[in-house]
DNA sequence: CCTACCGATCGGTAGG
DNA sequence: CCTACCGATCGGTAGG
């Protein structure tokens, strides 16, 4: 009897840790059917089946798709957040939209990644839609960072004053999702980290204010 | 048997005219629900059912759920063409962004235009999606005629040579997508066509000629 | 244009 | 009362 338990214990354990990996790899399996068929493509049924696990095994680590889908898009803000804080302190001017050109690289090398973003981003301008609160969010934090960055870059003399912040953000967010749309749909024919680093040069070309030579 | 063939020549003309009928309320609907859920979230049985036919009905005017997408595909092209081909000629420089600025003017007065290209593009980033082609040739459309438009302008003078001409095409084309989804994920709380006209005005500084005054 | 269907699949839940 | 699932099946709908 105390064998038994003991024994059941060892199982439940070793059950524990085969269960965080099913997790990972259902995760992995959602994300690569939510980039290429959105979520209202996804099935559920279907991801279970590449998972190598059951339905009912499925649905016991994530209740519902959308359970799923919100799962999927925190482990999306995880990479992105890993990403992102080894720079650390917060960028300000420039300094900010060359971190763009060089996340646009990062992007030119996962597609997934992008395909994943663009086609739910697509899908969740529908207010129903169950990630239309996180895409909002998305763009908030995205847009009031870059909005920070700009605002410190005019305070400390090198961005001029003129520069319609909130316009600007606006039509750099609009540059970078457009571009990687266009990026995805000629089969990455166009070079995205150069596109994107044109426009900042000619954001620069227009707004920089270079100091006076000593 | 003379009487019902006559019969059933008259109903055949009737019905002639009715399916034409028919056929437009499927294409609006057919519209409507690749707007709002993409090409892969519309099922041909709720447009049957909310264009008032069977699903049968519907597969007698569109033998397949693509053939139903292409002639939506098509009626978009149309609507395009009738709002363009009233200007006429080919524009030069300018001209050519400020119809691009028209055209978002006019976007802002019909959402669902807008949402169904948002939707389908992103869709049909996905090369085994039916619309792929058509979303290549899109591009490819748009992107040399406004190509052209600013050889033009360097032409005659009115644009500085040295402006990268595929550079700001694609630049363009992307800042128009993007400001697209922006608008529609804020629910229009962006001012789509200003917001465009603003990138318009930043290309203008940089890259016009202005003759000198005489 | 209709009724009457097809094989397959949907998201989700049952008991064990 | 827990975990990590299982095979089977629910009512309903998909495109054709």
């Amino acid at each position: 009897m105390a064998e038994a338990r003991q024994f059941r214990r060892t199982s439940t354990d070793r059950a524990s840790s085969a269960g965080d990996e099913a997790r990972g790899r259902i995760l992995a399996v959602a994300f690569a059917s939510i980039a290429e068929k959105g979520y209202r493509g996804t099935s559920i049924a279907q991801v279970a089946a590449e998972a190598g696990i059951s339905q009912s095994g499925l649905l016991h680590h994530f209740p519902t798709k959308q359970a799923l889908l919100i799962a999927v898009l925190d482990y999306r803000s995880r990479l992105d957040r890993e990403l992102f804080q080894a720079g650390g302190a917060t960028v300000t001017g420039w300094a900010a939209l060359e971190g763009w050109v060089e996340l646009a690289r990062i992007n030119t090398r996962r597609p997934q990644m992008v395909q994943m973003f663009v086609t739910l981003s697509a899908e969740a301008t529908d207010p129903d839609h169950p990630a239309h609160e996180w895409l909002r969010s998305h763009y908030r934090m995205v847009s009031s960072e870059l909005s920070k960055a700009l605002a410190a870059g005019i305070a400390d003399g090198t961005v001029s004053p003129d520069l319609p912040i909130d316009t600007v953000v606006r039509l750099t967010v609009a540059v970078m999702d457009g571009l990687q749309l266009q990026w995805l749909a000629t089969g990455g024919r166009i070079d995205l980290a150069a596109e994107f680093a044109a426009y900042v040069r000619q954001l620069e070309q227009t707004w920089a204010i270079t100091p006076p030579p000593a």
